[in-house]
DNA sequence: AATGATATTATGTAGTTACTTATTTTGTCA
DNA sequence: TGACAAAATAAGTAACTACATAATATCATT
């Protein structure tokens, strides 16, 4: 008598998995439908079904309605990145975090913000430059634009006690969030803001955020030298 | 008579993450049971389990077996990347592609090497250094370092034709991948084989790629200044 | 009061059935 | 031949059932 162990979803993941590693289908090849799939390994649709929405969730394979299943001819690297609070960043490194109000000024959006947020008509914002530090040291320079019509109680909000960042996050959930990733050269002031040399090579996170078509809030968090972004483990 | 619609599980989703948007659960609250969620809104427990599973995916809650479900107390943008092989990346934009082979040697791997591949003992590999172009001019400057245990083929292949990226990439699935970003200076051999000024800041992505727990590759890739990397949309 | 066995609980997973939807294929008619 | 309608197909979604598993709570025993 076969002893019938019952196969999990992620047993079925890999064996395909396994399966286009080990070429039997390569590039653009389609797969067996999700039911033949179920029957060879004998497990139900529903565990083949799981099994592949985390291929295609994780971009080895495509499947479309009708078209099947198929493996991603261009192939990518999907990873998926975590962004903490600052002050959850800074402490989890074990440092004393702190942060310091720069500046505080109500103007409309500039052309580079109505840009990012595809606006096309004059929006009042909230701009708040601040400073994190960790350990009394500089550790993160943003430069965040926040709408007054999607979020007119921040102007009400002391940004001296906690910071945009954090009074954002816990108070403003969004909805749809696009980030940027880039670098600069410190200029004079970001330069002397951040008690490094001018010209220095700096990581730039940039993050805007959404509620529905609202627009939130848009960021440019300049990091420090040294600095690093990993993937998470 | 009540017209009976099925909710579908973002229907769900949505419900609960709008419950959670509007404050009525905030950072570290217990949710209500998945069987009573799905009593409430008529629906089956299947339904509010798929809904719950994609908003502990995006970071938005976290669960536990008899723990139950609840907020997270510390909130995280969580954000996905897709990174192309550099070819289709530069044809995507609309340029020619071309690559060149800069060196090719062969050595056991550097303590840095060895640190990343979390390797002990000392380890054969091949390094190549290679120069993405697009419409000829220099687009990515690629250091790669390639485990001759993990793929000893790879001596055989003529990385002038086809650039290591895309060999690699079409030849040796991976298991595991890690990602790092990071911003540095050109130093005057970086500069001169970009062709651009010593000192400018660089962006730079660095991937290290495993088989099950067989290193495969690591590179660091040096991209051209105003390079960005944006979240798939 | 400390300890350890046992029951309870809430999520995780698998199977089955039924129906939906997007897409392609096929077939018919002009 | 070309256009359009109908059929077929394969994945997507939902309901319901049953059982597994991990974490916690309870309770008896010492």
């Amino acid at each position: 008598m076969t002893t019938t162990i019952r196969l999990s979803w992620k047993d079925v993941r890999d064996e395909i998995h396994e399966a286009i590693l080990s070429g039997r289908y390569g590039p653009g090849d389609r797969l067996p439908r999700d039911a033949d799939i179920a029957q060879d390994l004998n497990c139900a649709r529903s565990t083949v079904q799981r099994a592949m929405q985390d291929l295609s969730d994780s971009g080895l394979v495509e499947r479309r309605r009708k078209g099947g299943t198929r493996v991603r001819s261009e192939p990518v690297t999907r990873a998926t990145l975590d962004i903490p609070i600052t002050r959850r960043e800074v402490e989890q490194k074990g440092g004393r975090y702190g942060h310091q109000l720069i500046r505080r000024s109500t103007t409309d959006a500039p052309r580079s913000v109505m840009a990012t947020f595809e606006l096309t008509e004059p929006h009042p914002m909230l701009r708040v430059e601040a400073l994190h530090l960790s350990d009394g040291r500089p550790y993160i320079l943003e430069d965040r634009w926040i709408s007054l019509e999607t979020v007119p109680e921040v102007s009400g909000v002391d940004l001296t006690t906690q910071s945009a960042n954090e009074w954002l996050v816990l108070n403003r959930p969004y909805n749809r969030c696009d980030l940027r990733f880039y670098a600069i050269s410190a200029n004079s002031r970001v330069a002397d803001l951040l008690q490094i040399e001018t010209g220095a090579a700096l990581f730039v996170v940039e993050r805007t955020t959404w509620i529905d078509k609202a627009p939130i809030t848009t960021v440019q968090a300049i990091t420090t030298p040294g600095y690093q972004l990993l993937t998470r483990s």
